[in-house]
DNA sequence: GGTAGGATACCTACTGGACGGTATGCGGCC
DNA sequence: GGCCGCATACCGTCCAGTAGGTATCCTACC
């Protein structure tokens, strides 16, 4: 097992080095060499754990959305209030970890390689859509509310956002924006009772 | 003259499969070849009108910009009608236009060569900022609005839906995102009497 | 109005380098 | 000694860019 603990470190190298060279460049534009260096690896080492450039971005994707998702603690409060609370995890994420960085630009580089993409979209959406319908249910929302569009329009802006607050500012007003987004968007989604009990800014977990 | 035309044609030319092909793949995986298939024209060609491929790019990117601010016609209005409909006039062009598709598509990639994206966001957020502030004068808005967080927010919505738009449906759902988007938008924003007479939907202009 | 000369607009063939991927070798732990 | 986990050297391909030629037209001078 100690054999098998060294190569699960040369993995997470590249793993990390390539997130970010992907993060910086994208992924035409990122040459495995730069990931190499970067890694400190050489091509066999990460020829053996990855067979292809594309195998190795499918990769850092999938390990970017189960590490943006591992920060996540749902909270059973209101399902409105876990809409706001996933996109502050998001953010967050997007902050403090490269995978997550390296995955999401890969994500919105909808080129090369679709199909994995379109499901990242989707599964977002539906889920922010089905937090929405129970949300419907316990009576937080306006009545007469397009759900599936309303959830469109949240995934879309937090997406939007986050981009040009990279462009802007490399991400250090995000969190603000976010609250900017809520603040804006919850009067005309939620009904005052529960708009009142709402928390619009991030709430950071007790640490245990 | 008569030389010039010739000439302007094959500009456009390339121009116009230039941005079908950046807009397909994305810079970096964009190849001239590619480019001078598409165009029906040789390499010498593109490189008496375009010295190099970022050239070329930086030209889809300025052009695909006034090609989009062309459609739009202000109208003397009110200032929160008049960022609905850039908006709109903005999801109009990405559906008509391929240079502004190109052209988003590079801006959005802001790898490689990073000055004139930048300007790009900002022009825009500072034009809606500046369109807010009097709308702000006009009494449109509520009191205490962060009128530069708001800016930013629309701006990145804006953006962001026209992404995931894009990836879920080829764009063919953006004009009704837009709509969604500022349906939940404007009651955070404008004051009752205001939105009362607010166009939340496309305004198509009149054909003359 | 014909023609020399030059500029414009384009074409063809080529080059040098980089890049993704592979083949093969080899040390060390079980 | 066998296989896991790498290292090194190499290969074919592709691509941005260039060199140098050519046809077309415009100008100018006779």
């Amino acid at each position: 097992m100690a054999r098998q603990a060294r190569a699960l470190a040369t993995r997470q190298a590249v793993l990390l080095a390539a997130a970010e060279v992907f993060d910086e460049r994208g992924y035409a534009a990122a040459t495995m060499s730069d990931i190499l260096e970067r890694a400190g690896v050489t091509k066999g080492a990460l020829y053996f754990h990855f067979r292809s450039k594309e195998e190795l971005a499918l990769a850092v994707i999938l390990e970017g959305q189960s590490a943006w998702l591992a920060t996540w603690e749902p909270s059973s409060d209101s399902p409105m209030q876990t809409v706001i609370d996933l996109s502050y995890a998001f953010a967050r994420a997007l902050q403090d970890d490269v995978l997550v960085r390296g995955s999401i630009r890969l994500t919105i580089e909808h080129g090369s390689f679709t199909q994995p993409q379109v499901a990242a979209y989707q599964g977002w959406s539906d889920a922010t859509r089905e937090l929405l319908e129970r949300a419907q249910e316990a009576g937080e929302l306006h009545p007469g509310i397009d759900l599936r569009g309303a959830a469109l329009v949240m995934q879309g802006a937090v997406t939007g956002i986050q981009l040009s607050s990279q462009v802007l500012t490399d991400r250090q007003d995000l969190i603000e924006r976010i609250a900017d987004l809520w603040t804006l968007l919850l009067p005309g989604l939620v009904q005052p009772h529960a708009l009142a009990r709402l928390s619009v800014v991030e709430r950071v977990p007790a640490v245990s």
